[in-house]
DNA sequence: CGCTCAATTGAAAAATATTCTCATTTGACT
DNA sequence: AGTCAAATGAGAATATTTTTCAATTGAGCG
């Protein structure tokens, strides 16, 4: 039951949470931890069984909980899948999209969004007023593809 | 309780299933009906009661295992929103993505792709191949911005 | 049109997933 | 160390989705 993470990432979250006046919990923290250290995108009960792993009994309405504070701060996006299932992956910065591995749900991120500078003066002519998006690429990662 | 519907839209559906052998039944074609009439993304209760007006009793079973299918036939898509919700919108056509207005849920066709052109070669360098791409646009729709 | 049969449906149960409640614990600040 | 609001845990309550299987129905055919 190891308790010692400490790296960028939590910190990072940390920062944010002290910013807005939320706790640090040694909960929360692990699911930073479990999250970028898969470094893939996780099911809730994924995330659960590998916070378990990391701090012993924990309940699962604490990772709903934060699962949900997460994607409001930034600090996780959630992810849907073509099977219609969903995950969580962490995320560092507020505009970065993701791309994602169909056959290990590796994460990565995807820094340039090609949404930016697009022209929406068609659809806008229909009076209708862009103001955000969701991108999400899906393909296979190198691994992947060699072990295919 | 109406059931005297026939317009391109179920026509367009009907063909579909006809190509791949499954059936055109009421509840299908009933699906087809409240979500192109509607012009919005409806959640699965909402597409079970739309079906209920027109058809009376209806399974609600039956209207996943409509929704599902018709996903896969791309009859239809799963749109997904900030507040962890999702539903379901007409969709004639394979690759065509959605705006949705944040306020009446209604669904706009974008016809246009904006990631078409765009060089991935930034992230390819790294191993991923991109095969595939989910894009939903938010914002307000005409109607909506007046009202507010 | 009426027959036939596989595909589909309905209804309810089962399985999953998510949220809520409230007594107990804990992190942040003295 | 002490205080207190914030957060957690455990389990109940809800909500959502899937499964099962007997009954029904659409499509093709004579």
């Amino acid at each position: 039951m190891l308790r010692d993470f400490e790296c960028t990432q939590e910190s990072y979250a940390k920062e944010i949470l002290r910013e807005k006046g939320l706790k640090s919990t040694v909960q929360r923290l692990a699911v930073v931890h479990v999250l970028h250290t898969s470094g893939k995108s996780l099911s809730v009960g994924e995330i659960h069984d590998g916070v378990k792993e990391v701090l012993g009994a924990t309940g699962l309405a604490t990772i709903y909980r934060t699962l949900e504070m997460f994607e409001d701060l930034g600090i996780v996006k959630r992810l849907h899948f073509p099977d219609g299932g969903h995950g969580y992956a962490f995320c560092q910065g507020e505009h970065v999209h993701h791309m994602v591995c169909v056959d290990c749900r590796g994460v990565f991120d995807f820094p340039e969004c090609p949404v930016e500078s697009f022209d929406y003066a068609s659809v806008e002519k229909q009076g209708f007023r862009v103001k955000d998006h969701f991108i999400q690429l899906f393909g296979q990662c190198g691994k992947c593809a060699e072990a295919a």
